[in-house]
Formats: structure tokens, C-alpha cells, sequence
DNA sequence: AGCACGCCGACT
DNA sequence: GTCGGCGTGCTC
């Protein structure tokens, strides 16, 4: 009998299927999925390795045979086979980071054997003398290992290591010179992967659930209390682990009798084990977690729940780089689940997908928040009519009333700092970092200028570096000038800044919210952090102090997540008495009129003719590369090297190149990093992801050679 | 990652 | 003739 195994190791070379042959002694245990170590090379090295496939074909080369088979806790079942085989063409990765994708890091790691290996002395040793007599003097652990064979006769080889000190290897070599007989017991616990759940083929359609709490809780119950009739487990996935244990906290009373738990990523194995075991033996029907939850070994799915689809959260930044939306698709498929998304405000991408196919829509128009009123000021008015700050006679007017009937205000701004930009009048010159290039901001509180990217940082100067000048001028308006302006104008108001760098722990923000309500502070001045958690509880006027700010970014997202914000928004309003203003120079702007009548609908049609003129996503796909490293001059070099290998690759074809371009982000893994675009049209996916599979293989040994990596991402959004 | 093999120049 | 440095390619 052989057996197909996929190594576990970070080398893109050995990325195949190599067959060992398995021992007689373990054809009885060996299954597929199954965690086993084999020797690999020349050298003597143990891998860690998974049974992908098992046969009796006898090959036409030479094979070695399994070391050791693991406990079937760490193994994969077969859903989780061909979700590996699925994502190593989808995601073009290896099956070692498939594989550490679906498995906790502990489980590849873990080492407990499967059957146990039991170690005694051989007749012809029987004394201490004897044990002397056959190992050099100085091999004190050897000595040792032996002694306490002799004292406790057959003993399992992890108790020797331990009791000992010695290491496998070394108890290899004993047993390789007949000091020690080796003998193997049978595999106690039955491997699970034995029953399958019996997927019936009828697919059905998915659901998209735009309805905001506490109708989506309700929504949520009526599916749940669906598939738990029918005996199937549910799984609801979550963007961050404070959002599902929301959730957990929820549900779980209700559905003690499906034993709901909630999956993080900071188990400890043992955790980790028996919660595996739970799910693996139909226990466990419950499960609220964030994107790994996806990858838990389930029996029969009845219904996922992708909850809060549209956010960041869902989209994993390492290899590969996938969405939860993507596996659920799979899981869809595999267990004949149903799938329902959920977000106020859905990604463009998403709902585009599910309005090609029979989804069942729910709460399309459904209403959002109990907001008051909203209101557009057109700033270029305000400007005609003289009025040159940054706040309109309207919300001037507005934040005055709210003082005096104790209502809160809400300032939002997606900047940070004092001023977005410094520069010289006299010479022109703009104040720069020199790494990622970017206008340094100003920050009046230790008088310093900062890249708003990286953690570039220097004193502010009297005078111009360029032409010596003292004219220094500070645009664009950050938080800290804003707050100038309010003290400047509502002399007594107490505001409040809350911005990343401060607040960087939910309790802080917790705390800062709570200042707010109980209306210490009657001004906050944010980002869109506070409105994500739904802190607010006292009445109050939120006002977007200049809405082209979010909408002139170079994202082509831009329109879709000022949407979305304003989405949140009204619905992290819970007070009636609440209002919206919005501050624009140009109002007609589609995303804000729509934003403004709350219509989704609208501004999702209008939105995909933009997309569909500009030739992107969803009609295009774009894929990034990274190409990074610790010296910048190997990471251009690679970089340029690829982007000229792929160039070369796609001409003739659709597909368009973009890059070269220095990337800023990252600098916690690497000093450098290199950025290209691909941009595809869908039905050219199989002939981009063999052009990608051929660049690679042909740029390998180069990467290698300079110790430059590369990371990509098939289908960013 | 490590190991072996093969190619080539240097040195006995 | 043979030793060793280095680049390349394979490992079931």
C-alpha cells in the first residue's frame, strides 16, 4: 500500500504529492487526511506530512515508508481534502499553506502519535554491566535512556524521552544498533473520517439580508431555528471576534441544546482539541467565530451566516489571501448548505454576484436607524456669500443650539494631525517624507511633522529647508486644527479628540463614549471608529465637515465606503432627536444624493455604470503583487525583473500590467516593499492564474537568491 | 533547507 | 591527476 503525502514546508519547489510506502504494521490505521512524519532528502530530516490519496499501484521509483502517524486530531477530513485541492488552484498556493490555513498552527505542529510505540531492552542485555559494556563511557544520556529501560522494562517512548532526556533521533540510532527493540501497538482511537454527511444536490439559493437590528437577529433566529429542525449545524462568521461574541453572548442561551461555542484564534491546544473533537463527533452544532471558523472540520452544514460582509475583517492578509464569502461559497457547495450574507450596506461585489442568481433578497428597502433628519450644505455657496471656514452658518447655527439643549456633536473626519500639508509660499516647496514620499502632516501638540504612512517623524522648522524663507504655510484641515476652530468659536465647550493613535484599545474607546453620554464632552471630533460599535446613546448632531474628502480618494472604493459610512451611521443612531448634516462643494455628487435619500438601490445601479465605463471591479478583477525584502535595492531589482516577466507573459491577451510602484505598507514585516497590479476581465482567469504559475517558476531561484518574497492577492478588493 | 553532482580552474 | 569552490537541481 503507498500513500500520497503533501510536505509541509515553505518551498513553493516541492509543492506536489510524493508517495510513500506505508509500513504493514500501520495499513490497518493509515487514513486519508491523516497527519504523518516521513524522512525527505538526502539528509536525515523528519517532515511533517498529510495522506492526500491512498493506493496500491506500486510505483516505477524507488519510495521510503511513513515514520509515524498522529493522533486524528490533527487530521484533515475529506471536505477539507478537497477544499486544500480547491484553494491550490483558486488562490494558486502551495498545499503546505492551504493546509496551515485550515489547521490551527498547534495541530501541525502537535506531535501526538497515533499509535503508540513501546520500548524495551533486547535479551542480551540484562545488567547494568552489559548496558557498560556496549556504549562508550561518555554517553552519559544514552547511559541513562538504558538504565531506565532496565529498571522499568517496556515503557512508551514518550515517557523514555521525558524520563531520560533523549531524543528521538538518538533513540533511532539505539535501535539501529539492536541496544533497544522497537515495537508498535495498534491505533486506539478510530480515525473520523469514516462517515460522510450524505449531501443531497439540491443547492439552495442564498439569501442577502440588508435589515439592520434588531429585525437581522430576528431574520437570523427564523433560518437558525430552520436548519436546527433538520438536525444541521450553523455557523455564523463574523468580521472581528468582539462582533461574534456579541453574537455568542446572544444565541447561545437559546440554543443550549446545539452547544454552541465560539472559535477564536487564541485557544490553547487543548481548547482547541476538544473543540475539534465536539464538531468532528456532531456534538457541537453551533459555531459563532471570525474567518477561520471556516475551515472547522463540520459534519453536515446547514446554514452560514457571513455576518457584516462588506467589512475589512473578512479578507485574510496573508497566503492565501482569502474572503470568507469565497469559502462559504465552498461550504455552500459541500454541504448542501445555505448561505446567507448580511450587511446594511452589502459590498458592491457581493451584491452584484448574488443579483446574477436566484438569491432571495431580504429587506432591500428596509428602514435604517432612527435618524431625525439629514440635511446637504453646499460649501460653495457658503463661499459665494463670503463665508471662508470650515463650517457653514447652518452647522454653526446648529452646534450653538445643541449646547444649549444639551445635545452632543459629532465631527467627523478621515484625517489626522493639524494639517494634512506644509509648504513654503515663497518657493513652493512641499515638506516630504523621504521614504514613502507623501506630504508630511503638521501636529500642533509637540510641534512636529509626520508621514501619516510610516512612523517618519521630525521637529517643525523656523524656515524653509529649500529656499531659507520663514513664509510657511499649513493646509488642509486636520483634527487638531478643527478643534482650534471650535474652541476658538464655542468658547466653554469641552471636546474630545479620539483618534487611533489615542485610543487604541476598545475599553478606551468604551471609556471616551461614555464621557460623551453622560455629557462631560459635549463635542467629539473622530474617525468612523466610534459609529462601527454603536457607543452612542444621547441624542446628537453628526456633521461630515467636508464629504469630498472621503470621496476624492484614489480608491475606486471610495464612493461605496462613503455609503456605507453614512449607512452606519444612521443606523448606530439610537435616539430619536439625533441629525445628520453633510458639508460638500459639491453636493449633486451621486454617492452623497443617494446616501442622503438612504437608497440603495439607486446608488448601487449608478455606482456599477461608473464601474462598468471604468473597467472596474466587479466587471474587472484586479490582482496585486508584493514583491518585498529588507535591501531595496535586490526588492526593485526583483521587482522589475517580475513585472517584466509577467509583462512579457501577457502580451497578446487582455490582462494589463500596472507597476512597478513603491508600497508603504508592511513595514512591520519587511523594510521594502514593491507593489504590481494586474487588472483581468472574469473570463480570463485560467489563462492568467497559468500565466502567474508560469512567471513564478520562472523567477523563483532569483527571489530566492536575493531573499526577496512575494505574496499576491488574485482577487483584492 | 540540505545534499550531491558536475563543471572549471588551481595546484601538486 | 585531483582537490575544492560554486552554481544548479532534486528530494517519493
Amino acid at each position: 500500500m503507498y500513500a500520497e503525502i503533501a510536505l509541509i514546508r515553505n518551498d513553493k519547489d516541492t509543492d506536489k504529492l510524493y508517495t510513500y510506502g506505508i509500513p504493514e504494521c500501520y495499513e490497518y490505521d493509515l487514513n486519508k487526511g491523516d497527519k504523518v512524519s516521513v524522512s525527505f532528502g538526502r539528509g536525515s530530516n523528519r517532515l511533517m506530512g498529510f495522506v492526500f490519496n491512498i493506493h496500491k499501484c506500486v510505483p516505477d521509483f524507488k519510495t521510503k515508508e511513513i515514520i509515524e502517524i498522529f493522533s486524528p486530531v490533527y487530521s484533515l477530513n475529506e471536505k477539507q481534502i478537497n477544499l486544500c485541492n480547491w484553494m491550490r488552484k483558486k488562490y494558486a498556493c502551495t498545499y503546505a499553506q492551504a493546509i496551515k490555513t485550515i489547521l490551527p498552527q498547534d495541530f501541525i505542529r502537535g506531535t501526538k502519535p497515533a499509535c503508540n510505540t513501546i520500548l524495551e531492552l533486547p535479551g542480551s542485555i540484562s545488567s547494568a554491566e552489559s548496558i557498560d559494556s556496549k556504549i562508550r563511557p561518555n554517553a552519559t544520556i544514552q547511559k541513562k535512556a538504558l538504565m531506565y529501560l532496565l529498571e522499568n522494562g517496556s515503557v512508551e517512548e514518550a515517557s523514555l524521552m521525558e524520563a531520560a532526556g533523549i531524543t528521538r533521533a538518538s533513540i533511532d540510532k539505539l535501535v539501529g544498533k539492536e541496544l533497544i527493540v522497537s515495537k508498535r501497538t495498534h491505533c486506539s482511537i478510530k480515525s473520523p473520517t469514516g462517515i460522510e454527511a450524505n449531501a443531497d444536490n439540491r443547492i439552495s439559493d442564498n439569501i442577502l439580508c440588508m435589515l439592520d437590528s434588531p429585525e437581522r437577529e430576528a431574520c437570523y433566529l427564523h433560518y437558525i431555528d430552520q436548519a436546527a429542525k433538520r438536525m444541521e449545524s450553523v455557523l455564523v462568521v463574523s468580521n472581528e471576534i468582539a462582533e461574534a461574541e456579541k453574537l455568542f453572548k446572544n444565541f447561545s442561551k437559546k440554543y443550549e441544546r446545539l452547544n454552541p461555542v465560539l472559535y477564536s484564534g487564541n485557544l490553547t491546544i487543548s481548547a482547541l482539541e476538544s473543540m475539534q473533537k465536539s464538531i468532528l463527533s456532531n456534538n457541537t452544532k453551533m459555531v459563532f467565530g471570525t474567518r477561520n471558523s471556516v475551515f472547522l472540520p463540520y459534519k453536515k452544514l446547514g446554514l452560514i451566516i457571513v455576518d457584516r460582509e462588506s467589512e475589512y475583517g473578512h479578507k485574510s492578509d496573508s497566503m492565501p489571501k482569502f474572503h470568507t464569502s469565497e469559502i462559504a461559497e465552498f461550504l455552500k457547495h459541500s454541504h448542501s448548505a445555505r448561505l446567507m450574507y448580511s450587511d446594511i450596506s452589502p459590498s458592491i461585489g457581493n451584491y452584484f454576484k448574488n443579483s446574477n442568481r436566484n438569491t432571495l433578497f431580504i429587506g432591500k428597502n428596509a428602514e435604517i436607524g432612527n435618524l431625525n433628519g439629514i440635511s446637504c450644505i453646499d460649501m460653495k455657496k457658503e463661499l459665494k456669500s463670503g463665508n471662508r471656514t470650515m463650517f457653514s452658518t447652518n452647522l454653526e447655527n446648529k452646534i450653538a443650539t445643541c449646547r444649549r439643549s444639551g445635545k452632543g456633536t459629532i465631527i467627523l473626519l478621515n484625517q489626522k494631525g493639524h494639517s494634512t500639508s506644509v509648504a513654503c509660499r515663497s518657493c513652493g516647496y512641499v515638506m516630504k517624507c523621504p521614504s514613502c514620499g507623501l506630504s508630511l502632516s503638521y501636529y500642533s501638540g509637540d510641534e512636529s511633522l509626520r508621514c501619516p504612512h510610516c512612523s517618519y517623524q521630525i521637529p517643525t522648522d523656523t524656515v524653509c529647508p529649500s529656499c531659507g524663507s520663514n513664509y510657511y504655510k499649513y493646509f488642509g484641515i486636520g483634527p487638531e486644527k478643527v478643534r482650534e476652530e471650535i474652541e476658538k468659536r464655542f468658547s466653554g465647550s469641552n471636546v474630545l479628540l479620539i483618534n487611533s493613535e489615542k485610543t487604541k484599545t476598545y475599553k478606551e474607546l468604551q471609556k471616551s463614549a461614555r464621557d460623551f453620554n453622560s455629557g462631560k464632552h459635549d463635542i467629539i471630533i473622530t474617525t468612523e471608529l466610534i459609529i462601527k460599535k454603536n457607543l452612542i446613546e444621547r441624542p446628537v448632531l453628526f456633521a461630515i465637515l467636508n464629504a469630498d474628502m472621503f470621496l476624492y480618494g484614489q480608491d475606486y472604493n471610495a464612493n461605496e465606503r462613503f455609503f456605507s459610512l453614512i449607512r452606519k451611521i444612521r443606523s448606530s443612531i439610537s435616539n430619536v432627536d439625533s441629525e445628520l448634516l453633510i458639508q460638500s462643494y459639491d453636493p449633486s455628487q451621486m454617492a452623497i444624493r443617494h446616501a442622503v435619500n438612504n437608497d440603495y438601490g439607486e446608488f448601487y445601479k449608478e455606482e456599477l455604470v461608473y464601474r462598468n465605463t471604468l473597467k472596474l471591479p466587479p466587471f474587472y478583477r484586479m490582482a496585486v503583487f508584493h514583491i518585498f525584502g529588507d535591501e531595496e535595492k535586490n526588492v526593485l531589482e526583483s521587482a522589475k525583473g517580475y513585472a517584466e516577466c509577467l509583462k512579457k507573459a501577457v502580451e497578446g491577451s487582455n490582462i494589463k500590467i500596472l507597476g512597478p510602484s513603491k508600497n508603504n505598507g508592511l513595514k512591520y514585516k519587511s523594510k521594502f516593499k514593491y507593489q504590481l497590479v494586474a487588472k483581468y476581465a472574469p473570463v480570463d482567469i485560467k489563462e492568467f492564474m497559468g500565466i502567474i504559475k508560469y512567471v513564478n517558476d520562472n523567477k523563483r531561484q532569483a527571489f530566492r537568491k536575493l531573499s526577496v518574497k512575494l505574496s499576491y492577492d488574485i482577487d483584492s478588493r
